[in-house]
DNA sequence: GTCTATACATCGATAGAC
DNA sequence: GTCTATCGATGTATAGAC
């Protein structure tokens, strides 16, 4: 791996772990085995090397909904299939905890790739309720914008759920709850009577 | 106001604003009018401070979460005023955040008064959810921790959609979302046929 | 109690050798 | 391309005067 792509990936890492405030260049290159020198040389300073993580960041969590969105099964199944599918729940969402850095939120640049994905992703679940709701199997009237961004936010705090209690519980409590909710009363296969 | 006053006040605008790990005894005590002897005087360092701003913001929380899921109307009604109760949404949620700051979730200290009143108000809520599943107004089979645990997660979740797109509206819309899931489809009310 | 002065590490960036 | 040296500013804490 190159030494420009150990910095990314150790700037993700960092990211993740301890947020843009809490990480700085020296942690970035104790972790990339890498002196002060290469990382001005191939990034212009900390906010161009994290927008580089941030981006990398957002596009490998575009592709894992879309692997779940995409999958097998009725809109239902999928939009649950995505509740459930595999998180390190402890550690939170890469990109949603980015929202709470006040220096990401400040810059336009580095808020850009955050903003994105989130609203790529509430549309992406849109569709997929809309057509559930298409199918029948969630009621007519619901507003497929405003499930979707229900279930987003599921997520998004259920990772503040089960950070707070130490524990991933809470976030899967959450998501049964929500599940339970949003699972079709009536069948959406053809009525057999 | 004492100093020591102003300087809790000051470390909770700061940690709501920038959080932990981004708010220095220097902006504090800027923030408060006061010196460094007045600080380290009341208090032993940051974390002793952190903690007096913590569990007081924590306190304000409960009581205005109590307000509401106190107050009048039926278990749904009392569930949808907290859902929809007045928000510095772009601020985001001052106790939640916190989760996602590094060295909070490190302290066991720290840590203690955001869990409490995480774990507080879930139990607050499930106890209404169980309240309305009695009376029928939420379905028999509904498990009152799981429905308080999305109900929670929606509101947390709802800051971060909330502060991705720069706009309120985004938490409103998860809001309606989970109410219109919540809304009993069978009215509470005696039959009247 | 509050202040200023000071200490020592780290932050983010630059300079310049190799 | 990568390294070490250095920089001025800030972070957190202590010392000691008033």
């Amino acid at each position: 791996m190159s030494t420009a792509e150990r910095l990314i990936e150790s700037t993700r890492d960092l990211l993740w772990e301890r947020g843009y405030v809490g990480t700085s260049p020296k942690a970035i290159l104790e972790r990339a085995g890498a002196g002060q020198g290469s990382m001005y040389h191939h990034f212009t300073g900390k906010p161009d090397l994290a927008l580089a993580a941030i981006r990398r960041t957002a596009e490998e969590l575009r592709a894992a909904a879309d692997a779940v969105l995409d999958g097998p099964g009725t809109p239902y199944d999928r939009i649950a299939a995505y509740l459930r599918r595999e998180r390190d729940v402890l550690r939170g969402c890469p990109v949603g905890r980015l929202t709470m850095d006040p220096d990401v939120i400040a810059s336009d640049t580095l808020r850009a790739p955050v903003e994105e994905t989130i609203t790529w992703l509430r549309g992406r679940i849109a569709a997929v309720v809309d057509e559930g709701r298409r199918l029948g199997q969630f009621p007519a009237e619901s507003d497929p914008d405003e499930l979707a961004a229900t279930v987003v936010a599921t997520v998004q705090g259920g990772y503040v759920l089960a950070r707070a209690s130490g524990s991933p519980d809470a976030f899967d409590a959450g998501v049964r709850g929500l599940l339970a909710l949003l699972a079709p009363r009536t069948p959406a296969a053809p009525a057999t009577d």
